[in-house]
DNA sequence: CACACTCATCGCAATATTGCGATAAATATT
DNA sequence: AATATTTATCGCAATATTGCGATGAGTGTG
């Protein structure tokens, strides 16, 4: 069957599950860096900055843009994204309330 | 072609990816809740918790185990696991890290 | 030893992701 | 208007993930 059933699951689980899949692949990784970086916002220049083809460089904005991890404003021409600060702000948020103390003496 | 191409990005940022690959999951979300919560090692309990078939919480458990946030030891005929608390901190401390401060105002 | 029980692994089918060339859409520039 | 530039989208091929039935490995019980 090969799909995920979202429905045994609690929303705030499949939040979390999706949040982490926006952070799953080492090109959005690097994108969302590069932002974090140079603060100033950027567009094509990640075509450059990272070796993959614009088409791939595309599709990765437009997943962190679907999950509001970024934000594009038109200019001209050229798009220049750049960090959405609320929504990672607010990952940072859910990471950090995630992974809450453990007590690794009750462990087997 | 369809397949990541990791040599182009930093080890840092191929791992952060993969860290969070390990988390893309509701069901892994849901399994690590259930740890941090019972505090006390389960074992097959998770198949019941959640509604998956055996085979498929045990694939979820390897991929757990794989990454290091959960360890398993055997207990008799069944296996106890709980969450692996120092890659746990490990994974809660590069989260957090990854999520730095964001100037706002130096967006488009 | 025979049996039950728990868990891991194999193998398959269904679906999702990744990467990119080709192309389209939109705006500048001349 | 013609052209160049930039980005988004489509469509495809390759690969990865998900879920599970079936089966096997290991341990405990009678």
């Amino acid at each position: 069957m090969g799909l995920t059933k979202t429905e045994l699951f609690t929303d705030s689980q499949n939040k979390m599950a999706a949040m982490a899949k926006a952070l799953a692949h080492p090109a959005r990784i690097a994108i969302l860096q590069y932002l974090v970086r140079i603060n100033a916002c950027i567009c094509g220049d990640l075509v450059e900055e990272l070796g993959l083809a614009q088409a791939t460089i595309s599709q990765h904005l437009k997943e962190l843009k679907a999950v509001g991890l970024i934000q594009g404003s038109i200019d001209g021409t050229s798009v220049c994204y750049c960090i959405h600060a609320t929504t990672w702000l607010q990952y940072k948020i859910l990471f950090s309330s995630f992974f809450t103390e453990v007590d690794s003496t009750k462990c087997c």
